[in-house]
DNA sequence: TAGCGGAGCGCG
DNA sequence: AAAGCGCGCTCCGCTA
C-alpha cells in the first residue's frame, strides 16, 4: 500500500473528545495514492482490521485493483468499542473528510454506511438513499450499506453487490450511465392516435402531467394570481413504446372557461380536441382500449383523480408501483426517479418545475413524460416477482393495500364539509381571545410572545423567573409543562394567547385558502397518503386532517351537506385490545370480555396499590350499593364493576383518575421507563413522586398484566434476530438496527419499535378491512367515506340510510370478513362505536335511534 | 429570498 | 447502556 497522507496541523485538532482515544495521538487519516479517482469512505478506523474490512476488501476487489483505491474514514479517530460515531462527532471530522477529498481530488466515491453518509450529506438516512447515486461539485457519491451490516442480514450482502456492481459502472462509463430504451412517440393525428390504441395491449402504464398538484386550483396558493389546474400531457407506456399526447390544444380554452367553473362541467370539454377527436369521445375511446389492459401507475391516485375531477372519469389502476414499492421496504423513499435508479440503473430524467408546468418545448416534456411511462411500468415487473417472495406480504398488498387506495381517491374527490357559519364564529371568537391575551400581556413587556427564543429570554433573564424545564436540545423550555411550573400572572394569558393564536393559523387561515366552494357548499380535500408512515398507519396532509383538535369549536367546523348526516365510528381501545391479543394476557383479555374500561382497571389496580384515596372510594361504593358500610377491598371491586362513567356520575373527581391511568397504559405497554414516568407525572399532573415510588408504579403495573413481559421478550428477540417483524396481516416491519444487537440507542428504539408497530399496524389495517367491506356493500350514492383516522372511520350518509348503514357498519367492525379471509382467530372481541352528527359534537347512536323514533314523521316527507 | 432545523403542539 | 410509538403544521431564527 502507499503511504499516508501527511496533512499539517493535524496533531491540533481536539474538536471532540475522540481525540483523546486516538491510538497515536492524533487522527489517522486514510490509505492509498495521493491522487485517485476513486476513493471508498468507510466508518472509522475501529474496524479496520476487522471481519468487515476483509470482507470490504474481498467484494471491492472484484471491481477494482485495490492499490488505486484511495480509503478514508468518516472519523479519522476511533470511537469507543462498539460504538457509532455521533451526529455531531462526525459533523465537527467532516472538515477532514473534505480535506481529503480536496487532495486526492476522487471523480467517484463510495459511501460504506450512514457514517459517511451523514458526513458528506449531513444527514443520516442509508436505508433510503443507498443505491441511489448523486452528485456534488462534479464528484459522484454512491451510498451503500456498511459491509459489517451483513453479519445479521444476509439479503445485505446482495443489496451491497448490487450497489458495487452500479458503482463500478458508473466509474467504468465516466459518469452515470444512460439508459435509453426509450421509445418515444408524440402522439397528434389521429393517425398517431389509432396507432397507440392498437399498442395498447397487455401491461399499460399510464400517467399524466399537469400544471400543479391541486386538481381543483383556480389561483396559485402562493401568488393568487389565476393558474387553474390543467392536464398537460396523457399518455401510455406499452411493450412498444411510450405514447404521450400533449393536450395543450385545450390549455387555452380551459383558460377561458375556468374563472366561471367551479367543477369541470363535462358539457365545455365537448369542444375541446385530442388527436383530431373531441376529448371526450377520445378518452372513451381510450377507456375501451383500456378494458383488456392491465393498468399500471406509479402514485396512481393522483392521476385517476384528475381524471375524474376533469373528465369525470372513474378509471382506477390494478398495480401501483409506489403501492407495491411501500410494502416491499417501508423504509425506503418510493419516488419513481429514486426506484427506476436503484433498479434499473435510470439516468436522471428530472426536468425543472417551471418546465414541468409546461414551460418548455413539448418535445422536452414529452421525453420527461416518457421516461415516467417506461420506468414505472418495468417496476411492475420488477415489484411483481419480489411480491411473489412473501406471500403474506403479497395478500396485504392486493387485499388491504390496492383497495384502500382507491378508497382514498374516493375520500379526495368527496372531500370533507366545512360549515362555513361556524367557521366565520369561530374566527371571531378567536380573534378576540387574542386581542384579550395579546392587551393583558402588555403590561409584562412588549416581545413576540409567541416566540419561544425571545419569552426565554425575557422570561428567565429579564424577569429573572428561575427556568424549570430544558428542551432536549438543552435550551431553557418554555412549553405548556413549564409555563404552569412558574409563579407569575402572565402564564394564563400566554396559554390562552398561544392556544388561540394557534387555532386561527392552523385552522381559519390555514384551511380558508384551501375551501373549494361548490354549490354554495365549502369542502376541504384533504390529501390521504397510505405511504405516509413506517408501521402501515395511513398520513394526511394538505390539510392534516388528523391533527384537528378535539375541541368542538374546531371539530365541529366539518359537517355534512344537506341531505346527507355525518357519522364518526370508532374502534373502542383498539390498541390495547390487540396488546392483549398478542401478549395473549389473561387479566387484560378477561377484562375486555367483561367489558371493563382497562384504563380505569389500570386506575383503580394502582389506586389499590397505594391503599389511597380511601374516603372517596368508600363513598362512591356505599352510594352505588346503597349499603352504609363496605370494605375498602370490596368497594375497590365494586367500583371496577360500575365503570368510570357510574362513578363519575356519583362524584366527578373520578375523571381525572381514569385520565391519568391513560398515558400510563400506553406508556409502560410500549416500554416506557419509569423516570420517564416521573417526569410526565410532574410536568401533566404537578405530582411529585419519588424514584421509589415511581420505579414500584412500573413494576406493578407488569405484575398487574403479568403475560406483557414475556410478549416484549419475544418481540425483542424475533427483531433481533430476523430483522423485522410482522403484523397479524402478515405485514413486515422491517428493522435493521435491531440486528446491531448492541445496546446502542438505535437498536433499542428498533426494539420498542418491534413491539409497537404490529399493534399499531393492525389496529389500523382492521379499520382498513371494514371501509372495503362497507365500500364493498354501500355506493358512493348512499356512503361517502370521508376520512379514516387510525381506529376511526369518518363517513357521510344519506339521511334515509343512516340507521341501516351505521347498524350494519358497526356489524362489520366487531369483525371484518376479511379476518376470516386471513384466517385470523381473535380471542379478544372489538367493538365499535357510533356517534351521529356533526364531527365532535355528534350523539351516540342509541340515543339518535331514540331522538329519531320521537321526531314527528312528516320531517321524513321530503 | 428560500430552505431548513428546532421548538411546540395538535391527533391517534 | 438506555428505555413509549406514529404523524404534520406553524412559527421563529439562522444559513446559503
Amino acid at each position: 500500500m502507499s503511504q499516508q497522507l501527511d496533512f499539517e496541523g493535524i496533531a491540533a485538532c481536539t474538536a471532540c473528545r475522540l481525540h483523546k482515544t486516538a491510538e497515536c495521538g492524533r487522527p489517522v487519516f486514510g490509505d492509498g495514492p495521493k491522487r485517485s479517482e476513486v476513493m471508498v469512505i468507510d466508518e472509522s478506523t475501529r474496524l479496520y482490521e476487522s471481519r468487515a474490512t476483509k470482507i470490504r476488501d474481498a467484494w471491492l476487489s472484484e471491481f477494482f485493483d485495490l492499490e488505486d483505491l484511495f480509503f478514508a474514514n468518516a472519523v479519522a479517530c476511533s470511537p469507543p468499542k462498539g460504538k457509532s460515531p455521533t451526529k455531531g462527532e462526525l459533523k465537527k471530522c467532516s472538515v477532514w473528510v473534505r480535506h481529503q477529498i480536496d487532495v486526492v481530488k476522487p471523480k467517484y466515491v463510495l459511501l460504506l454506511g450512514n457514517a459517511p453518509l451523514q458526513s458528506i450529506t449531513g444527514a443520516a438516512g442509508i436505508t433510503k438513499r443507498r443505491g441511489i447515486p448523486f452528485e456534488e461539485n462534479g464528484i459522484i457519491y454512491l451510498p451503500t450499506f456498511h459491509p459489517s451490516s451483513t453479519f445479521h442480514d444476509d439479503d445485505n450482502e446482495a443489496i451491497i453487490q448490487r450497489d458495487l456492481d452500479v458503482f463500478a459502472g458508473i466509474v467504468e462509463h465516466g459518469g452515470i450511465p444512460r439508459e435509453e430504451s426509450l421509445n418515444n412517440f408524440i402522439v397528434r393525428s389521429r393517425d398517431d392516435f389509432h396507432t397507440m390504441l392498437k399498442a395498447m395491449k397487455g401491461t399499460v402504464s399510464f400517467d399524466i402531467e399537469t400544471t400543479c398538484l391541486n386538481p381543483w386550483q383556480i389561483n396559485d396558493p402562493k401568488t393568487g394570481e389565476f393558474d387553474p389546474a390543467r392536464v398537460t400531457f396523457l399518455g401510455f407506456g406499452t411493450a412498444s413504446g411510450e405514447y404521450s399526447i400533449p393536450v395543450d390544444d385545450y390549455l387555452p380554452r380551459l383558460s377561458r372557461i375556468a374563472p366561471a367553473r367551479r367543477l369541470p362541467v363535462l358539457g365545455e370539454w365537448s369542444k375541446v380536441e385530442l388527436c383530431g377527436y373531441p376529448i371526450l369521445r377520445a378518452l372513451r375511446m381510450i377507456e375501451d382500449a383500456l378494458e383488456d389492459c392491465f393498468i399500471v401507475t406509479h402514485s396512481g391516485k393522483f392521476d385517476m383523480l384528475w381524471m375524474w375531477v376533469h373528465f369525470g372519469l372513474e378509471w382506477w389502476t390494478d398495480f401501483d408501483t409506489m403501492m407495491a414499492h411501500y410494502i416491499l421496504d417501508e423504509n425506503a423513499r418510493h419516488g419513481l426517479k429514486e426506484l427506476a435508479t436503484r433498479y434499473f440503473n435510470a439516468p436522471n430524467w428530472d426536468i425543472d418545475k417551471d418546465a414541468k408546468k409546461g414551460n418548455t418545448t413539448v418535445e422536452k416534456l414529452a421525453l420527461y413524460h416518457a421516461h415516467d411511462l417506461h420506468y414505472t411500468r418495468r417496476l411492475r415487473f420488477a415489484l411483481g416477482r419480489q411480491l411473489k417472495k412473501d406471500k403474506q406480504v403479497e395478500r396485504v398488498f392486493w387485499k388491504i393495500i390496492m383497495p384502500v387506495f382507491r378508497i382514498f381517491m374516493e375520500m379526495q374527490y368527496d372531500g370533507i364539509v366545512v360549515d362555513t357559519t361556524k367557521f366565520g364564529e369561530a374566527e371571531t371568537f378567536l380573534r378576540n381571545v387574542v386581542a384579550e391575551a395579546e392587551k393583558a400581556l402588555s403590561k409584562w413587556g412588549n416581545i413576540e410572545w409567541t416566540s419561544p427564543k425571545q419569552l426565554a429570554k425575557h422570561l428567565y433573564e429579564t424577569l429573572k423567573i428561575k427556568c424549570p424545564l430544558f428542551t432536549d436540545k438543552g435550551n431553557p423550555s418554555v412549553n405548556e409543562s413549564a409555563l404552569n411550573q412558574i409563579d407569575h400572572p402572565c402564564v394564563g394569558d400566554l396559554l390562552k394567547l398561544r392556544g388561540a393564536k394557534q387555532q386561527l393559523s392552523f385552522f381559519i387561515e390555514g384551511w380558508r385558502p384551501k375551501l373549494h366552494l361548490m354549490n354554495g357548499i365549502a369542502y376541504l380535500h384533504p390529501s390521504f397518503k397510505l405511504h405516509g408512515t413506517v408501521t402501515g398507519r395511513p398520513s394526511c396532509e394538505d390539510p392534516n386532517l388528523y391533527q384537528v383538535p378535539r375541541d368542538p369549536r374546531i371539530r365541529t367546523l366539518v359537517t355534512s351537506e344537506p341531505g346527507w348526516t355525518f357519522c364518526e365510528l370508532d374502534l373502542s381501545q383498539i390498541e390495547l385490545r390487540i396488546a392483549a391479543e398478542l401478549a395473549n394476557e389473561p387479566t387484560m383479555i378477561d377484562a375486555f370480555r367483561k367489558g371493563i374500561d382497562i384504563h380505569w382497571l389500570t386506575a383503580i389496580r394502582e389506586i389499590e396499590r397505594g391503599q389511597g384515596l380511601r374516603d372517596l372510594v368508600l363513598d362512591t361504593a356505599r352510594t352505588w350499593k346503597q349499603v352504609k358500610s363496605i370494605s375498602y377491598g370490596d368497594a375497590l371491586e365494586e367500583l371496577l364493576e360500575m365503570g368510570p362513567d357510574e362513578a363519575c356520575e356519583i362524584n366527578p373527581a373520578w375523571k381525572e383518575y381514569r385520565k391519568k391511568a391513560k398515558p400510563v397504559n400506553f406508556g409502560y405497554l410500549y416500554g416506557m421507563w419509569w423516570k420517564k414516568f416521573k417526569t410526565y407525572a410532574r410536568d401533566n399532573y404537578g405530582v411529585e413522586i419519588s424514584d421509589e415510588q415511581a420505579e414500584a408504579s412500573r413494576t406493578f403495573y407488569f405484575e398487574t398484566y403479568n403475560k406483557l413481559p414475556a410478549w416484549h421478550k419475544r418481540q425483542k428477540r424475533f427483531a433481533r434476530e430476523e430483522g423485522y417483524v410482522r403484523s397479524l396481516s402478515g405485514r413486515k416491519r422491517r428493522l435493521p438496527d435491531a440486528m446491531r444487537n448492541d445496546n446502542s440507542p438505535e437498536a433499542k428504539a428498533a426494539e420498542r419499535q418491534a413491539i409497537n408497530s404490529p399493534v399499531q399496524s393492525f389496529a389500523n389495517e382492521l379499520n382498513f378491512m371494514s371501509a372495503i367491506q362497507l365500500r364493498k356493500e354501500y355506493g358512493r350514492d348512499k356512503v361517502r367515506i370521508c376520512g379514516t383516522v387510525y381506529d376511526a372511520i369518518l363517513m357521510r350518509v344519506k339521511d334515509e340510510y343512516v340507521e341501516e348503514v351505521v347498524e350494519r357498519l358497526l356489524t362489520i367492525m366487531s369483525h371484518p370478513p376479511m379476518l376470516d379471509e386471513f384466517g385470523i382467530k381473535l380471542k379478544v372481541p372489538i367493538l365499535a362505536e357510533a356517534k351521529i352528527g356533526p364531527w365532535g359534537a355528534g350523539i351516540s347512536f342509541d340515543k339518535w335511534k331514540e331522538k329519531r323514533r320521537e321526531a314527528p314523521k312528516v320531517r321524513r316527507i321530503r
